[in-house]
RNA sequence: GCGCUCGUAGCUCAACGGAUAGAGCACUUGACUACGGAUCAAGAGGUUGCAGGUUCGAGUCCUGCCGAGCGCGCCA
């Protein structure tokens, strides 16, 4: 059933590639350049580009492609022209136009392929900190991963999720002491209030405690010999250690539940899994020649990688004292992922400021020869979330905004705005709406900027009704769903196998057949560059295709059966490709709004 | 000092090396007995920071400047 479906933009790059071999066989190989175009359906700038070294008029040799397209039968076109210098503009044939919706719309997977088949990922994304809160800082990381992750696997990629969950260090045995010496403190899930979580009263503890640490040098004291303790294996230490890792653990699963993200605790993989492989990690680099001893320390040095005063910036294998920091915990990620996981492509979505970090530590995990050349290491680096004063984003008071709150401010003014278009939805319905429009539009927000920007975070643009937003496509969406429930009402179902190819499309009609038809294509530019936004952008043009196709072509009161038939099956296919997008970008696409 | 990233319409952002650089917001004008007007159409708005270079062709690639952000030994 599950059936790939070429698209269009394929086949005229084969029938080019053909064209190219019968006139030009010395560039066989040649890109056929094929392209979205603006003057046709599509266009190939294959004769500008082979031109120059065939020592050939650009114009004549596209002369040439075109006699050689014109007589290939085999090829889905209509018509060719040349145009300009030697553009190829390509009109394909009504019913190849047809063919692919009807393909696309009998498949479940709209007729996308499997190229990621056979390759197994792992990316490292979200990454909270155990016993504290999740805060705007984890935002994109976390959404921008998790979009990744579903469309690599869409694709048939294999997928292995890892979250370096910050479970480990110093800090633990601070707060375990206090807990220790205030037994009467509420922090397990058991015995909060629904509204609350373990990670909240935790994080307030941890407070305390740092204050106490440094306002009390007995405690502080009691608190270092507690990490010694922790690090040692002391087992009540450690069984309170273990609680308070699991409880967070819980409250991260609700976060994710709400955002719809799909870590689950399997894909826990924190600092504290590589504990005991570090000294391994150490030892292998020191014998391989790649770290090597100075000041105490032993590091890595790079002559790529140098500091303010021209010498080379060390990595940090192992500290002066023995112990052993994130430059050492993060080789060990690719050792791993590399030895056991078998990886094949390793993605770290880390914040950008951390991009001299990971160039240091591929670099050295290619020296050592962990990393080999055909596995691709990539740091998914994304920019800063800033606030409305273009300063990263804090809370007036200057603290961090907690992830929770800026959900629930971005739920409660979808809240509003649904409640004000749509005031006679029932209370029940209306939460629902708000919440997914509310966390879909932050979640959109993020994916729809190039990641590499810093962007600012602005809820009354977030959660606009237009524009290239969330609720835009959620809208487009739903507007599809009411008018394919109309048509049921009238006993109308969209029917693939009865596409008639002899109906002359539209103009609006023929733009959005051609935009359905690239979805792949968007799909695998987004994997292309591990941007998102790729996609987002297409959806975007997708919907507003759909609009002006909506506007201009009435379904229900088509001219001819044949044509209602047409439409029906189109905007089937129109709502099903949004929805599958806006799941692959994580986002829910409810079927009213 | 060195390195990384960014600089596109008034604002927020797009644009696998392809033709006349596109959207949204805001602004102007027009269209509602309407398959959801929560919309659409049209108009206006640009020396793509500057200067060179490569190319048939550069917002995109290279070099140098200018401006902004970030980073650079035992925090993560």
């Amino acid at each position: 059933m599950e059936e790939q479906v070429p698209s269009l933009g394929s086949g005229v790059e084969s029938a080019v590639a053909r064209a190219m071999a019968r006139v030009l066989p010395e560039q066989a190989g040649a890109d056929p350049l094929v392209r979205p175009s603006e003057r046709a359906d599509l266009q190939s700038n294959a004769a500008l580009a082979a031109a120059r070294t065939a020592r050939t008029a650009p114009a004549r040799l596209a002369g040439s492609l075109a006699e050689a397209l014109r007589e290939d039968r085999t090829a889905p076109i209509a018509r060719v022209e040349v145009a300009g210098p030697g553009f190829l503009n390509v009109t394909l044939t009504d019913a190849a136009l047809w063919h692919q919706v009807a393909a696309r719309a009998a498949d479940p997977r709209l007729g996308i392929g499997t190229p990621e088949r056979g390759r197994r990922t792992v990316i490292d994304y979200s990454g909270p900190n155990i016993a504290k809160e999740m805060h705007v800082g984890h935002l994109r990381t976390t959404i921008i991963g998790d979009s990744l992750a579903r469309i690599l696997g869409f694709l048939g990629g294999e997928v292995v999720r890892q979250s370096h969950v910050g479970d480990w260090g110093t800090q633990f045995g601070m707060l375990i002491q206090y807990l220790d010496e205030h037994p009467d403190a509420r922090w397990h899930q058991a015995d909060l209030a629904a509204d609350t979580d373990a990670v909240s009263a935790l994080d307030q503890l941890y407070r305390a405690a740092r204050a106490l640490f440094e306002a009390d040098a007995d405690f502080a004291d009691r608190a270092r010999r507690r990490v010694v303790a922790l690090q040692a294996g002391d087992p009540p230490t450690v069984a309170t250690w273990r609680t308070i890792v699991a409880e967070s653990e819980t409250a991260f699963g609700r976060l994710y539940d709400r955002l719809g993200v799909l870590l689950t605790p399997a894909d826990y993989a924190g600092e504290s899994t590589y504990n005991d492989q570090l000294a391994g990690v150490a030892a292998e680099l020191e014998a391989a020649g790649v770290a090597r001893l100075s000041e105490g320390a032993l590091c890595v040095f790079d002559p790529a990688f140098t500091g303010p005063d021209g010498a080379p910036v060390p990595l940090l294998v192992r500290k002066s004292d023995g112990g052993y920091g994130y430059d050492t915990t993060d080789l060990a990620t690719i050792r791993h992922r590399l030895r056991d996981l078998r990886a094949d492509r390793l993605l770290y979505v880390v914040d950008a400021r951390q991009s001299l970090h990971f160039a240091q530590v591929f670099a050295a995990a290619r020296a050592a020869g962990w990393l080999p050349d055909t596995v691709e290491a990539v740091h998914v680096a994304f920019g800063t979330v800033l606030g409305p004063d273009g300063r990263p984003f804090k809370t007036r008071s200057g603290g961090t905004v907690r992830l929770a709150e800026l959900l629930d401010a971005a739920v409660t003014r979808a809240r509003a705005v649904v409640a004000e278009k749509n005031p006679g939805l029932p209370a029940a319905e209306l939460d629902r709406i708000a919440e997914q429009a509310g966390i879909g539009s932050v979640k959109y927000a993020d994916l729809s900027t190039a990641r590499i920007k810093d962007y600012a975070f602005d809820l009354d643009r977030m959660v606009s009704l237009s524009g290239n937003t969330g609720v835009y496509l959620q809208y487009a969406h739903a507007r599809i769903r009411s008018l394919l429930r109309r048509a049921a009402e009238q006993g109308l179902a969209p029917d693939p196998a009865a596409v008639d190819g002899t109906v002359a499309p539209a103009g609006a009609e023929r733009r959005l057949v051609l935009l359905l038809d690239r979805y792949a294509g968007a799909l695998s530019d987004t994997v292309a560059g591990y941007e998102p936004h790729r996609l987002c952008g297409y959806l975007y043009s997708l919907a507003k295709a759909y609009t002006e196709f909506y506007e201009t072509c009435p379904v229900l009161a088509a001219g001819t059966d044949a044509q209602r038939a047409n439409r029906l099956v189109l905007s089937a296919l129109a709502a099903d490709t949004l929805r599958g997008g806006l799941d692959l970008l994580g986002i829910a696409a409810p079927d009213r709004l």
